[in-house]
DNA sequence: TAGGACGTTGGAGTGCGCTCCAGGCAAGCG
DNA sequence: CGCTTGCCTGGAGCGCACTCCAACGTCCTA
Protein backbone atom coordinates (compact mmCIF):
# COMPACT_ATOMS: atom_id res chain seq x y z
CA UNK A 1 0.00 0.00 0.00
CA UNK A 2 2.96 2.38 0.64
CA UNK A 3 6.01 2.14 -2.00
CA UNK A 4 6.86 4.56 -4.87
CA UNK A 5 3.86 2.96 -6.73
CA UNK A 6 3.76 2.73 -10.75
CA UNK A 7 6.99 2.42 -10.65
CA UNK A 8 6.72 -1.98 -11.10
CA UNK A 9 10.76 -2.08 -11.63
CA UNK A 10 9.56 -6.29 -11.41
CA UNK A 11 7.55 -6.14 -14.79
CA UNK A 12 7.79 -9.83 -16.14
CA UNK A 13 8.26 -11.26 -19.98
CA UNK A 14 4.47 -11.89 -19.61
CA UNK A 15 3.69 -8.22 -20.30
CA UNK A 16 4.08 -8.58 -23.77
CA UNK A 17 0.15 -8.27 -24.88
CA UNK A 18 -0.07 -11.96 -26.89
CA UNK A 19 -3.47 -13.02 -26.65
CA UNK A 20 -3.63 -16.45 -26.40
CA UNK A 21 -2.16 -19.10 -29.01
CA UNK A 22 -2.62 -18.36 -32.84
CA UNK A 23 -5.51 -20.60 -34.69
CA UNK A 24 -4.83 -22.41 -37.49
CA UNK A 25 -5.12 -20.36 -40.56
CA UNK A 26 -8.37 -21.14 -42.64
CA UNK A 27 -7.11 -22.53 -46.16
CA UNK A 28 -8.15 -20.43 -48.72
CA UNK A 29 -9.62 -22.05 -51.52
CA UNK A 30 -12.34 -24.27 -50.01
CA UNK A 31 -15.43 -23.74 -49.06
CA UNK A 32 -16.65 -26.83 -47.44
CA UNK A 33 -14.89 -27.58 -43.86
CA UNK A 34 -15.71 -31.00 -42.08
CA UNK A 35 -17.47 -30.44 -38.72
CA UNK A 36 -13.81 -31.64 -37.17
CA UNK A 37 -12.13 -29.68 -39.49
CA UNK A 38 -14.37 -26.24 -38.07
CA UNK A 39 -13.61 -27.18 -34.43
CA UNK A 40 -9.83 -27.28 -35.27
CA UNK A 41 -9.96 -23.92 -36.77
CA UNK A 42 -12.32 -22.16 -34.07
CA UNK A 43 -10.81 -24.21 -30.90
CA UNK A 44 -14.39 -25.28 -30.37
CA UNK A 45 -15.45 -28.68 -29.84
CA UNK A 46 -17.52 -30.41 -32.41
CA UNK A 47 -19.88 -31.07 -29.49
CA UNK A 48 -20.36 -27.38 -29.44
CA UNK A 49 -20.90 -26.86 -32.96
CA UNK A 50 -23.75 -29.03 -32.79
CA UNK A 51 -25.52 -27.72 -29.96
CA UNK A 52 -25.09 -24.10 -31.62
CA UNK A 53 -26.56 -25.49 -34.42
CA UNK A 54 -29.33 -27.11 -32.02
CA UNK A 55 -29.97 -23.86 -30.24
CA UNK A 56 -30.37 -21.54 -33.21
CA UNK A 57 -26.53 -19.46 -32.97
CA UNK A 58 -25.99 -21.05 -36.40
CA UNK A 59 -28.71 -21.53 -39.33
CA UNK A 60 -29.02 -24.92 -40.85
CA UNK A 61 -25.87 -26.12 -41.95
CA UNK A 62 -25.15 -27.24 -45.08
CA UNK A 63 -25.06 -31.13 -45.52
CA UNK A 64 -22.99 -34.13 -47.64
CA UNK A 65 -24.88 -36.08 -49.80
CA UNK A 66 -25.12 -38.33 -46.64
CA UNK A 67 -25.66 -36.24 -44.04
CA UNK A 68 -22.40 -34.90 -42.60
CA UNK A 69 -21.92 -31.20 -42.02
CA UNK A 70 -20.24 -29.05 -44.27
CA UNK A 71 -19.38 -25.95 -43.20
CA UNK A 72 -18.47 -22.89 -45.83
CA UNK A 73 -16.19 -19.98 -45.01
CA UNK A 74 -19.30 -17.72 -44.49
CA UNK A 75 -20.50 -20.24 -41.22
CA UNK A 76 -16.17 -19.86 -40.30
CA UNK A 77 -16.82 -15.84 -40.76
CA UNK A 78 -20.15 -16.19 -38.34
CA UNK A 79 -17.96 -18.18 -36.09
CA UNK A 80 -15.59 -15.79 -35.69
CA UNK A 81 -18.17 -13.18 -34.63
CA UNK A 82 -19.49 -15.49 -32.03
CA UNK A 83 -16.43 -16.10 -30.47
CA UNK A 84 -15.39 -12.21 -30.25
CA UNK A 85 -19.04 -11.99 -28.75
CA UNK A 86 -18.62 -14.91 -26.41
CA UNK A 87 -14.94 -13.12 -25.20
CA UNK A 88 -17.38 -10.06 -24.39
CA UNK A 89 -19.17 -12.17 -22.15
CA UNK A 90 -22.25 -11.53 -24.10
CA UNK A 91 -24.56 -14.84 -23.00
CA UNK A 92 -25.54 -17.32 -25.78
CA UNK A 93 -28.95 -16.40 -25.55
CA UNK A 94 -28.34 -12.70 -26.33
CA UNK A 95 -26.24 -14.53 -29.54
CA UNK A 96 -29.27 -16.45 -30.31
CA UNK A 97 -31.68 -13.19 -30.50
CA UNK A 98 -28.64 -11.49 -32.74
CA UNK A 99 -29.04 -14.55 -34.78
CA UNK A 100 -32.57 -14.44 -34.96
CA UNK A 101 -32.59 -10.82 -36.29
CA UNK A 102 -29.63 -11.38 -39.20
CA UNK A 103 -32.06 -14.10 -40.22
CA UNK A 104 -35.52 -12.10 -40.33
CA UNK A 105 -33.47 -9.87 -42.88
CA UNK A 106 -32.84 -6.26 -43.44
CA UNK A 107 -35.84 -4.78 -41.83
CA UNK A 108 -33.66 -5.34 -38.34
CA UNK A 109 -30.48 -3.25 -39.20
CA UNK A 110 -31.80 -0.87 -36.71
CA UNK A 111 -32.20 -3.44 -33.82
CA UNK A 112 -28.86 -5.36 -34.72
CA UNK A 113 -27.14 -2.06 -34.58
CA UNK A 114 -28.66 -1.22 -30.73
CA UNK A 115 -27.53 -4.83 -29.51
CA UNK A 116 -24.48 -4.14 -30.94
CA UNK A 117 -24.18 -0.83 -29.43
CA UNK A 118 -25.21 -1.76 -25.97
CA UNK A 119 -22.90 -4.78 -26.04
CA UNK A 120 -19.93 -1.95 -27.28
CA UNK A 121 -21.09 -0.06 -24.09
CA UNK A 122 -20.23 -3.38 -22.13
CA UNK A 123 -17.12 -3.78 -23.66
CA UNK A 124 -16.29 0.07 -22.72
CA UNK A 125 -17.01 -0.60 -18.96
CA UNK A 126 -15.44 -4.33 -18.89
CA UNK A 127 -12.23 -2.55 -20.25
CA UNK A 128 -12.38 0.46 -16.98
CA UNK A 129 -13.61 -2.24 -14.36
CA UNK A 130 -10.24 -4.29 -15.60
CA UNK A 131 -7.78 -1.72 -15.61
CA UNK A 132 -9.22 -0.50 -11.93
CA UNK A 133 -8.37 -4.34 -11.25
CA UNK A 134 -5.46 -3.93 -13.10
CA UNK A 135 -3.93 -0.92 -10.65
CA UNK A 136 -4.73 -2.80 -8.07
CA UNK A 137 -2.98 -5.85 -8.84
CA UNK A 138 0.17 -3.77 -9.22
CA UNK A 139 -0.28 -2.23 -5.70
CA UNK A 140 -0.80 -5.83 -4.28
CA UNK A 141 2.37 -6.90 -6.15
CA UNK A 142 4.70 -3.84 -5.17
CA UNK A 143 3.97 -4.31 -1.81
CA UNK A 144 4.72 -7.80 -1.96
CA UNK A 145 7.73 -7.35 -3.50
CA UNK A 146 8.68 -4.49 -1.12
CA UNK A 147 8.18 -7.25 2.23
CA UNK A 148 10.43 -9.84 0.54
CA UNK A 149 13.06 -7.46 0.07
CA UNK A 150 12.78 -6.54 3.37
CA UNK A 151 13.32 -9.57 4.54
CA UNK A 152 16.17 -10.35 2.46
CA UNK A 153 17.42 -7.42 3.58
CA UNK A 154 16.92 -8.89 7.37
CA UNK A 155 18.33 -12.34 6.58
CA UNK A 156 21.32 -10.19 4.62
CA UNK B 1 -16.64 -4.05 -43.81
CA UNK B 2 -16.33 -1.44 -46.38
CA UNK B 3 -16.74 2.25 -45.39
CA UNK B 4 -14.67 4.94 -44.35
CA UNK B 5 -13.88 3.03 -40.82
CA UNK B 6 -12.71 4.50 -37.91
CA UNK B 7 -14.64 7.70 -37.72
CA UNK B 8 -17.68 6.70 -35.52
CA UNK B 9 -19.64 9.68 -36.17
CA UNK B 10 -22.77 8.08 -34.61
CA UNK B 11 -21.00 6.87 -31.60
CA UNK B 12 -23.65 7.31 -28.36
CA UNK B 13 -23.79 8.77 -25.05
CA UNK B 14 -22.88 5.57 -23.56
CA UNK B 15 -19.45 6.22 -24.45
CA UNK B 16 -18.41 7.99 -20.94
CA UNK B 17 -16.56 5.06 -19.28
CA UNK B 18 -19.37 4.83 -16.32
CA UNK B 19 -17.86 1.79 -14.19
CA UNK B 20 -21.41 0.53 -12.78
CA UNK B 21 -23.51 2.04 -9.70
CA UNK B 22 -21.72 3.40 -7.21
CA UNK B 23 -21.76 1.09 -3.97
CA UNK B 24 -22.61 3.09 -0.78
CA UNK B 25 -19.55 4.64 1.10
CA UNK B 26 -18.28 2.48 4.18
CA UNK B 27 -19.61 4.22 6.85
CA UNK B 28 -16.49 5.34 8.57
CA UNK B 29 -16.38 4.99 12.92
CA UNK B 30 -17.57 1.67 12.42
CA UNK B 31 -16.21 -2.09 12.70
CA UNK B 32 -18.85 -4.20 13.18
CA UNK B 33 -21.23 -5.07 10.71
CA UNK B 34 -23.81 -7.22 10.10
CA UNK B 35 -24.43 -9.62 7.34
CA UNK B 36 -27.49 -7.47 5.45
CA UNK B 37 -24.87 -4.55 5.99
CA UNK B 38 -22.51 -6.35 4.46
CA UNK B 39 -24.38 -7.12 1.63
CA UNK B 40 -25.63 -3.84 0.99
CA UNK B 41 -21.80 -2.72 0.63
CA UNK B 42 -20.65 -5.23 -0.97
CA UNK B 43 -23.81 -6.07 -3.64
CA UNK B 44 -22.88 -9.36 -3.03
CA UNK B 45 -26.48 -11.57 -1.18
CA UNK B 46 -25.96 -12.78 2.29
CA UNK B 47 -26.36 -16.24 0.99
CA UNK B 48 -23.12 -15.76 -1.22
CA UNK B 49 -21.06 -14.08 2.19
CA UNK B 50 -22.15 -17.73 4.06
CA UNK B 51 -21.06 -19.39 0.85
CA UNK B 52 -17.83 -17.81 0.98
CA UNK B 53 -17.22 -18.31 4.56
CA UNK B 54 -18.10 -21.85 4.25
CA UNK B 55 -15.64 -22.68 0.90
CA UNK B 56 -12.80 -20.93 2.98
CA UNK B 57 -12.68 -17.50 0.68
CA UNK B 58 -12.81 -15.52 3.72
CA UNK B 59 -11.61 -16.75 7.43
CA UNK B 60 -14.03 -17.00 10.27
CA UNK B 61 -15.63 -14.13 10.75
CA UNK B 62 -16.28 -12.58 14.14
CA UNK B 63 -19.29 -13.38 15.76
CA UNK B 64 -21.65 -11.71 18.20
CA UNK B 65 -22.84 -12.75 21.76
CA UNK B 66 -25.89 -14.76 19.58
CA UNK B 67 -23.58 -16.06 17.23
CA UNK B 68 -24.49 -13.81 14.29
CA UNK B 69 -21.88 -13.08 12.26
CA UNK B 70 -20.08 -9.72 12.54
CA UNK B 71 -17.76 -8.20 9.90
CA UNK B 72 -14.86 -5.82 10.46
CA UNK B 73 -13.36 -3.48 7.79
CA UNK B 74 -10.63 -5.82 7.38
CA UNK B 75 -13.16 -8.40 6.11
CA UNK B 76 -15.20 -5.56 3.93
CA UNK B 77 -11.46 -4.91 2.23
CA UNK B 78 -10.39 -8.40 2.10
CA UNK B 79 -14.45 -8.73 -0.08
CA UNK B 80 -13.19 -5.79 -2.24
CA UNK B 81 -10.27 -7.70 -2.81
CA UNK B 82 -12.17 -10.95 -3.56
CA UNK B 83 -14.86 -7.76 -5.93
CA UNK B 84 -11.64 -7.52 -8.03
CA UNK B 85 -10.25 -10.71 -8.46
CA UNK B 86 -13.76 -12.06 -9.87
CA UNK B 87 -13.76 -9.36 -11.82
CA UNK B 88 -10.84 -10.45 -13.88
CA UNK B 89 -12.23 -14.08 -14.31
CA UNK B 90 -10.37 -15.80 -11.76
CA UNK B 91 -12.23 -19.22 -10.43
CA UNK B 92 -13.33 -19.09 -6.87
CA UNK B 93 -10.91 -21.90 -6.59
CA UNK B 94 -7.93 -19.71 -7.20
CA UNK B 95 -9.36 -17.34 -4.75
CA UNK B 96 -9.68 -19.71 -1.80
CA UNK B 97 -5.85 -20.42 -2.79
CA UNK B 98 -4.72 -17.03 -2.25
CA UNK B 99 -6.99 -16.75 0.83
CA UNK B 100 -4.80 -19.98 2.06
CA UNK B 101 -1.98 -18.67 1.49
CA UNK B 102 -2.57 -15.48 2.83
CA UNK B 103 -4.38 -17.47 6.23
CA UNK B 104 -0.25 -19.26 6.04
CA UNK B 105 1.63 -16.40 6.82
CA UNK B 106 4.37 -14.54 5.65
CA UNK B 107 6.44 -17.23 3.97
CA UNK B 108 4.05 -17.47 1.48
CA UNK B 109 4.85 -13.79 0.56
CA UNK B 110 7.00 -14.64 -2.54
CA UNK B 111 3.90 -17.65 -3.82
CA UNK B 112 1.13 -14.42 -3.86
CA UNK B 113 2.99 -12.39 -5.92
CA UNK B 114 3.57 -15.25 -8.19
CA UNK B 115 0.07 -15.95 -7.94
CA UNK B 116 -1.17 -12.27 -8.63
CA UNK B 117 1.67 -11.80 -11.16
CA UNK B 118 -0.23 -14.50 -13.23
CA UNK B 119 -3.41 -12.72 -12.79
CA UNK B 120 -1.98 -9.69 -14.00
CA UNK B 121 -1.26 -11.35 -17.39
CA UNK B 122 -4.68 -12.63 -17.42
CA UNK B 123 -5.96 -9.23 -17.21
CA UNK B 124 -3.61 -7.65 -19.51
CA UNK B 125 -4.33 -10.14 -21.85
CA UNK B 126 -8.44 -9.81 -21.25
CA UNK B 127 -7.83 -6.37 -22.02
CA UNK B 128 -6.40 -7.11 -25.62
CA UNK B 129 -9.23 -9.39 -26.29
CA UNK B 130 -11.38 -7.17 -25.40
CA UNK B 131 -10.06 -4.04 -27.68
CA UNK B 132 -9.86 -6.35 -30.70
CA UNK B 133 -13.97 -7.04 -29.86
CA UNK B 134 -13.93 -3.39 -29.76
CA UNK B 135 -12.69 -3.05 -33.16
CA UNK B 136 -14.69 -5.25 -34.92
CA UNK B 137 -18.24 -4.15 -33.42
CA UNK B 138 -17.11 -0.81 -34.27
CA UNK B 139 -16.76 -2.21 -37.82
CA UNK B 140 -19.85 -3.74 -37.86
CA UNK B 141 -21.61 -0.61 -36.13
CA UNK B 142 -20.76 1.05 -38.77
CA UNK B 143 -21.73 -0.88 -41.61
CA UNK B 144 -24.97 -1.36 -39.93
CA UNK B 145 -24.89 2.74 -39.72
CA UNK B 146 -24.21 2.67 -43.47
CA UNK B 147 -26.83 0.97 -44.26
CA UNK B 148 -29.35 2.47 -43.12
CA UNK B 149 -28.01 5.54 -44.40
CA UNK B 150 -28.53 4.16 -47.80
CA UNK B 151 -32.03 2.59 -47.11
CA UNK B 152 -33.23 6.06 -46.05
CA UNK B 153 -32.04 8.10 -49.14
CA UNK B 154 -33.85 5.06 -51.20
CA UNK B 155 -37.13 5.64 -49.23
CA UNK B 156 -35.88 9.74 -49.90
C1' DT C 1 -14.62 -57.44 -46.98
C1' DA C 2 -12.84 -56.18 -42.62
C1' DG C 3 -11.33 -52.64 -39.60
C1' DG C 4 -10.95 -48.21 -37.86
C1' DA C 5 -11.71 -43.35 -38.11
C1' DC C 6 -15.12 -40.14 -38.32
C1' DG C 7 -19.90 -38.66 -38.45
C1' DT C 8 -25.01 -38.75 -36.88
C1' DT C 9 -28.88 -38.32 -33.15
C1' DG C 10 -31.60 -37.31 -28.62
C1' DG C 11 -30.98 -36.99 -24.23
C1' DA C 12 -28.47 -37.23 -19.93
C1' DG C 13 -24.58 -35.49 -17.12
C1' DT C 14 -21.07 -32.03 -15.36
C1' DG C 15 -18.85 -28.05 -13.08
C1' DC C 16 -19.31 -23.59 -11.59
C1' DG C 17 -21.16 -20.01 -8.88
C1' DC C 18 -24.38 -19.09 -6.69
C1' DT C 19 -29.50 -19.36 -4.75
C1' DC C 20 -32.99 -21.05 -2.13
C1' DC C 21 -35.42 -23.89 1.41
C1' DA C 22 -37.00 -25.69 5.84
C1' DG C 23 -36.74 -25.50 10.39
C1' DG C 24 -35.19 -23.11 14.20
C1' DC C 25 -33.27 -19.37 17.50
C1' DA C 26 -32.99 -14.54 19.49
C1' DA C 27 -34.33 -9.69 19.99
C1' DG C 28 -37.59 -5.89 19.95
C1' DC C 29 -42.30 -4.14 20.13
C1' DG C 30 -47.38 -3.24 21.38
C1' DC D 1 -47.71 -12.82 25.18
C1' DG D 2 -47.64 -13.21 20.48
C1' DC D 3 -45.81 -11.23 16.29
C1' DT D 4 -42.35 -9.67 13.20
C1' DT D 5 -37.77 -9.25 11.75
C1' DG D 6 -33.34 -10.86 11.17
C1' DC D 7 -30.10 -14.34 11.45
C1' DC D 8 -28.54 -19.32 11.90
C1' DT D 9 -27.67 -24.21 9.68
C1' DG D 10 -27.04 -28.20 6.28
C1' DG D 11 -28.36 -29.49 2.21
C1' DA D 12 -30.95 -29.33 -2.07
C1' DG D 13 -31.76 -26.85 -6.42
C1' DC D 14 -30.82 -23.86 -10.38
C1' DG D 15 -29.09 -21.65 -14.78
C1' DC D 16 -25.55 -21.53 -17.84
C1' DA D 17 -22.52 -23.36 -21.19
C1' DC D 18 -21.07 -26.89 -22.42
C1' DT D 19 -19.74 -32.15 -22.45
C1' DC D 20 -20.49 -36.78 -22.87
C1' DC D 21 -23.04 -41.16 -23.85
C1' DA D 22 -24.99 -45.02 -26.50
C1' DA D 23 -26.24 -46.75 -30.54
C1' DC D 24 -25.79 -46.41 -34.95
C1' DG D 25 -24.30 -45.02 -40.06
C1' DT D 26 -20.67 -44.01 -43.47
C1' DC D 27 -16.15 -43.47 -45.56
C1' DC D 28 -11.53 -44.88 -46.63
C1' DT D 29 -7.69 -48.00 -46.96
C1' DA D 30 -5.63 -52.54 -47.32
Amino acid sequence: MQTAAGTRPNATRTDLCSAGPPRPPRPDGQDRYTISEVAALTGLSAHTLRWYERIGLMSHIDRSHTGQRRYTNADLDWLDLVGKLRLTGMPVADMVRYAELVRAGESTYGQRRALLESTRGDVLRRITELRDTLAVLDLKIDFYGDLERVRDQEVT
